[in-house]
DNA sequence: ATGAAAGCGCTAACAA
DNA sequence: TTGTTAGCGCTTTCAT
C-alpha cells in the first residue's frame, strides 16, 4: 500500500476510524488490547498520519514559525540551531523562515499565521518592533529574540534579550579602563534598530561618566557584514584626520572586518588600533589576535524564548521580557596605553 | 471578521465558491470584472487561503524540503539562504529542517514527506548515501547539495556537487608548486563522508603524480569544528615527532581552527606553517593573513540543486549528477619555499 | 470502550 | 463563464 490512510488502517484493524484516531491521539480511552492491534497495523502498514488534514481539522497546528532576518553571522546560527532543538523537545513543530533584508518580517508571519496556522512565533532579526500596528493584529503569542519588546505594550509580545546599553557601555568602559580616550564605535544606521541605537546610547554614557565628549565624526556607519565595516574602517584611516587608539564594533562580524581593514593598511592590532566587537562568536577567539568581545548568552536567549513562547501559547500569561547578563571577554585586541 | 473562509468570500462577492478558487488560483477562465470583484472582496477581509485544506484536498503541497545536517558554518548558511530565496521564487515553498548531528537524515525527510506532503528533498550536509536502502523508498525527487550521488543509481536522487578529488587535488598541487614537501592533511574521519574520503584521495594522488610518498602519520583527524581543528593541530605540533611545513584543512572553519593552534604554539603563518582551506567561506578573506582556500561555487550549487528539484518533480527527469568547478584563492598564508 | 457521522476549507469534476 | 457538489484525511461530538 502506498500511503495508507486512517480509513485503510482502520479496516486492517477491523475497529472504527474513531479509534484509530484515539490511539494515534494517545486518547487514554482506548481498551489495551485493541490499541496494540491497531498499532500493529500502523506499524505493518507505514502508516503516517496526514498532518495536513490534522491541522485542517483542528484549525491550529502546533507549528511554531521562527522568523529569521539576516542570517550572515554564526551567532543566528546558532540561536536557531538550539531553538529549533529546543522545540522539537515538546510537542511542537518547528517551521524556519528566512526572510531577505528587503521583507516584512510581521508580513512574513502572517502569512505563516494564516497559511500554516501557526500558534507561535519567534522572531530573530529585523525590527518587528517598528511595525506595531501590523504586529498588534497577530493573534497568536509572538517572542522576540535578542531583540527587546519592552515599552511596546502589546500583550501579545514578549521578549528575550541582553541589556544592550548596559553590555556596550561595559565594553566602552573597559576601553577607558585599558587608558583609551579616542574610541571610535562601528555599528549600524541608528534608530533603525532598537538595540543598536542602546549600544550607542550606552557608547556615549560611559564616555560621558568618563568626562570624555563622544566625537561624532568617530562614528562609523555600516551594515552588518564583513565587507561593510571593512570600507568604512578603511574610508576612516585612509582620509579622515579623526584618530583614534579603538573601535567598538556592534558586532563580531563587524569586527572581524575592521581588523583586517586596519591589518590591510600596514597596521596592527592591538598596537596601533585596539577593537572590541559585539555577541560573542566563536570566531573571535579563533581569530588572530583573539578578539575581546561582549559575549551574549546564545543558548539561554534560545532556550528562554522558546521556554517562553510555549508558555504563552499554553497559558494566558501577560507578556515578559526577560533581560539576560552578558560576559565581556577580553581577548588580545585591546592594547593598555597606560604606563604600569 | 476574525479568518475568513473561502465560503465568507464567495457570500460577500456574490459568486461560487469555485469562482473565487478561480481567482485566488489564477485560472485563466474568469471573467475579468468578477476577478476584480472577488479580488476587492478577498482584499477587503484580508482573507488568505488555507493552505492545509489546499494540501489535504490536492494530497500533494508543493513544500520542498531543505534537510540540514551541521550548519555550524557560514558555507551553508550560504546554501541555505540562497536555495530558500530560489525557492520562493517559484510556485513552491521550502521548508528548512536542522536535523541533529546524530539523527537520520533520511528518516526526516520521509516524515516531512508522510506528513507534510512534501513534493522534493534536498539535503545538504549528513551522508544520505548511506542510507541507500531506506533512500529508494522516497517517492519523490531529492537533491543531493554539495555531496554527489554519482554510483548511486537511484533514479530518484540527483546531485550538485563539486568535484571533490579535483579539487583536493589542486590544492596540494599548489602546495607542492610553492616547494612544500612535507604536507599535513586535516580531515574528517575517512569513510565517514564520501567527500572527505575524495578529498582525500585527491591528496594522495597530488603525492604520488610529485613522486613523493603521502606519511599517514600527517593525516589529523578532526570533526569540521574550530576546536576540533584546532586540538588535532596543537597535538600535532607539541607531541609529534612528524613535521610539515603546510596543512590542507578540508573545510575554512578547519582552516582557522589550525591556524590559530599554530599562532598560540608561538609560530607562524605563513612563515612556520603554510595553510589551505577549503570552501571559500568569507571568513578566509577577512582572516589575518588572508587564507588560501578552494572555494566551491555555493551560489551556483544552490542556484542548480533548486533548478534540477523542480525540473525532476515537474517532468519525470532521470536523475542527474551535476559537478560544478572551483577556484583556488591563493590568499597570503601560504608560504614560497623555493629558492627564486 | 467503541462507532457513526458531521464537518474543517479547499479543489476539481461535472453540469448548466 | 459560472455554479453545484463530492470528497481529501482527519477529529470530535454524540450515541450506543
Amino acid at each position: 500500500m502506498a500511503k495508507p490512510t486512517i480509513k485503510e488502517i482502520s479496516k486492517y484493524a477491523r475497529v472504527s476510524v474513531s479509534t484509530v484516531s484515539r490511539v494515534i491521539n494517545n486518547m487514554p480511552d482506548v481498551n489495551e488490547e485493541t490499541r496494540q492491534k491497531v498499532l500493529a497495523v500502523i506499524d505493518e502498514f507505514g502508516y503516517v498520519p496526514n498532518a495536513n488534514a490534522k491541522n485542517l481539522k483542528q484549525i491550529s497546528s502546533n507549528i511554531i514559525c521562527i522568523i529569521v532576518k539576516g542570517m550572515h553571522n554564526q551567532f543566528f546560527g546558532q540561536i536557531i540551531e538550539k531553538i529549533q532543538s529546543e522545540i522539537i523537545k515538546t510537542k511542537y513543530i518547528p517551521l524556519v523562515n528566512f526572510i531577505d533584508e528587503n521583507d516584512n518580517e510581521v508580513d512574513a508571519a502572517f502569512r505563516l499565521i494564516s497559511e500554516r496556522k501557526a500558534v507561535g512565533v519567534i522572531f530573530l532579526g529585523g525590527s518587528p518592533s517598528l511595525k506595531t500596528d501590523r504586529l498588534m493584529e497577530i493573534d497568536v503569542p509572538c517572542v522576540f529574540s535578542t531583540m527587546s519588546a519592552d515599552g511596546l505594550s502589546l500583550n501579545n509580545v514578549s521578549s528575550v534579550c541582553i541589556d544592550d546599553k548596559a553590555a556596550a557601555k561595559s565594553a566602552i568602559d573597559y576601553l577607558f579602563e585599558m587608558g583609551h580616550k579616542r574610541i571610535a564605535v562601528l555599528g549600524g544606521q541608528l534608530m533603525d534598530r532598537d538595540s543598536i541605537y542602546k549600544r550607542y546610547v550606552g557608547a556615549l554614557e560611559s564616555h560621558r561618566e568618563h568626562g570624555i565628549e563622544f566625537n561624532e565624526e568617530l562614528f562609523m556607519q555600516s551594515k552588518f557584514t564583513f565587507e561593510d565595516a571593512y570600507r568604512a574602517v578603511d574610508k576612516t584611516i585612509k582620509y579622515c584626520n579623526s584618530r583614534y587608539t579603538a573601535i567598538f564594533a556592534m558586532s563580531d562580524i563587524m569586527a572581524i572586518g575592521a581588523a583586517k581593514a586596519i591589518f590591510d593598511n600596514g597596521l596592527s592590532v592591538p598596537d596601533d588600533i585596539s577593537i572590541i566587537g559585539f555577541d560573542g562568536i566563536q570566531a573571535t577567539s579563533y581569530y588572530n589576535p583573539t578578539l575581546a568581545t561582549v559575549k551574549q548568552p546564545s543558548g539561554e536567549i534560545a532556550l528562554k524564548s522558546v521556554e517562553l513562547l510555549i508558555q504563552n501559547i499554553e497559558s494566558d500569561m501577560v507578556s515578559q521580557n526577560i533581560v539576560l547578563g552578558t560576559e565581556l571577554i577580553k581577548g588580545n585586541s585591546i592594547n593598555c596605553l597606560l604606563a604600569v
